[in-house]
RNA sequence: CGGGGAGUAGCGCAGCCUGGUAGCGCAUCUGCUUUGGGAGCAGAGGGUCGCAGGUUCGAAUCCUGUCUCCCCGACCA
């Protein structure tokens, strides 16, 4: 109700960019660091980024991927290879010149002219183009492939404006590079990231996604087909969240990735690239924080259970932590979603009611608060972050479970709310994902309407290419729209084009995107 | 990169127009009181006013440049 005190200062419904800042800084996620779009990511934030690595990496290997590393710089030379690649990201890049620095005489350090490379390195903004030499080396026999390779790495692209997690100049991802005999295999693969990044955002983030491809306008620089899951954030949105791309043997051509065929002849490989990357806590946040800042779910949730003793610097403090840490190693003795609980008991200076409301805000799942009065009855305060209020009360909703009920009712409601955050999830998206729209009034109509925060229309569309498809993407620009994916499993088409009028092919999903 | 806004204590802000070497709230520290729900009172610490030049006896304040952030656009795996 109204008498409920929200734990940040802005609303999503008021301002939601500023709502979003806010959230990165009140859950201490993250930081400005003073060069432009980079960002320094605070433990909290980072710990959140290493649990998705941690079940991403599962998933990868899983799949038989092998992880390597590659070199940060690329040679020039190397990079200039793949016409479509280049143009792509030329616009974007960070460029190394110069080996050293030398004193300019007026207190300061400058590159020395003298110690200018040869050949100026780029910083990888991607690593199709290093790691295609090196798979040029690497396969010899239709017996090395395929090859799959994966990275877990930071990347750097001069972006002209960047937005926390969402878009940085450097951000960290994976990126998962794969060789194959033909185009099936390499296809084959394709799909199988694809559909690994749908199982991991839905089942470990609770994002729901849609996979499909990506219109030709929208395809990475030198990709023959780009696949991507778009995720609807909570002011409907579109965030690209992952892709993967088959590259055909644009790569192979210009890397010169070649093999010995079944038959003894040459051929050339068919390459597959995908990639996850930080800005999937950007969608963590827009798709799961409330007023009262973020909700982890509990699969990514650094800690998932944290327990603040109730202490008041007298003698009986050392008795509630000796409760309260057996209470912890009993919860950690227990498992969820396939691992041991992660439990912190929270001893730092401070009152349990006032460290409460920073826990809030960074989104623990579940927060245990002990007292005195607690540890005599024999029970524990339990509160859930995602059934945060007492409406009627217009405050915080604890529960009151004896100790050894906790132990067992911890984990039932971990479970609860990884899949409780999905499903709310995917009918808040659901619910926003228009069909029906069959001319172009009626979806400029939609966009510019009442609604604060419009979702997202899947249309019916003729799939024009080239001049024809630059038109339509022109005609959506105005409206600040883009068209996002044919999703996968999409209906079939069964009317008229709504750009063009003609016969429809297929159905493809508009929105406005970060 | 174009248009607009902003950078003053950890956070949020006032002061700037009409130059005279900083102030408020929250947070922090200390003490006392309080003690089951985001404590109260009193006191204290903390800032080369983004950075660099310039004008001036004197610059947070005026001028120039520059960096960073936010919003709108353009651009964008």
């Amino acid at each position: 109700m109204s008498q409920i005190r929200h734990a940040l200062t802005t609303r999503r419904e008021d301002d939601f960019a500023a709502w979003y800042q806010e959230v990165i800084s009140a859950a201490d996620m993250a930081e400005e660091s003073g060069v432009r779009g980079c960002m320094v990511i605070k433990p909290w934030g980072f710990g959140i980024w290493e649990r998705m690595q941690r079940l991403l990496d599962d998933r990868i290997k899983a799949a038989g991927v092998e992880n390597a590393y590659f070199p940060l710089f690329i040679p020039l030379a190397n990079f200039e290879r793949e016409a479509a690649h280049v143009e792509g990201f030329a616009k974007e890049m960070a460029v190394v010149t110069h080996h050293r620095l030398i004193a300019d005489n007026k207190g300061g350090l400058i590159p020395d002219p003298e110690a200018k490379l040869e050949e100026p390195l780029v910083v990888r903004p991607t690593s199709e183009t290093i790691i295609g030499d090196a798979m040029s080396r690497w396969t010899q026999s239709w017996r090395d492939l395929p090859l799959k390779l994966n990275q877990w790495a930071n990347v750097v692209r001069w972006e002209m404006r960047t937005r926390m997690f969402l878009r940085t100049s450097e951000f960290l991802w994976q990126e998962g590079h794969t060789a194959h005999e033909n185009e099936a295999d390499a296809k084959a693969e394709t799909m199988r990231a694809l559909e690994m990044y749908r199982a991991f955002a839905e089942e470990n983030c609770a994002i729901p996604v849609v996979a499909g491809e990506k219109p030709e306008n929208e395809r990475f620089p030198g990709a023959v087909e780009t696949w991507s899951i778009e995720a609807m954030m909570q002011d409907g949105k579109a965030l690209q969240a992952g892709t993967s791309h088959y590259l055909g043997t644009n790569f192979a051509q210009a890397a010169n990735i070649r093999y010995q065929d079944r038959e003894g002849g040459q051929a050339l490989a068919h390459t597959v690239s995908w990639g996850v990357s930080t800005r999937m806590v950007g969608g963590l946040i827009m798709t799961h924080g409330d007023d009262d800042g973020l909700r982890v779910p509990p699969a990514l949730a650094p800690q998932q259970v944290v327990i603040l003793p109730m202490l008041r610097d007298k003698p009986e403090d050392s008795e509630i932590i000796a409760w309260c840490e057996d209470l912890r190693a009993g919860l950690a003795a227990h498992h969820v979603l396939g691992e041991p609980l992660r439990v912190l008991l929270d001893t730092k200076p401070g009152k349990a009611a006032a460290k409460r409301w920073d826990w809030v805000r960074k989104g623990a799942p579940v927060i245990i608060e002990v007292g005195p009065r607690d540890m005599e009855n024999g029970v524990v305060s339990l509160l859930r972050r995602d059934a945060l209020w007492d409406e009627a009360s217009g405050k915080p909703a604890f529960q009151s479970p004896a100790r050894d009920e906790a132990l067992t009712r911890v984990p039932a409601i971990l479970a609860e709310m990884q899949t409780g955050l999905l499903a709310e999830a995917r009918a808040r998206r659901d619910a926003n994902i228009v069909r029906g729209i069959t001319d172009m009034d009626a979806l400029a109509a939609f966009f510019g309407g009442e609604a604060k925060y419009p979702g997202w229309v899947e249309v019916q569309w003729s799939k024009p290419t080239g001049g024809a498809l630059d038109k339509v993407v022109e005609q959506l620009k105005t409206h600040r729209l883009t068209l996002r994916n044919v999703p996968l499993d999409a209906a079939p088409a069964d009317g008229t084009c709504v750009f063009t009028g003609e016969p429809a092919v297929e159905r493809v999903l508009v929105a406005r995107a970060y």
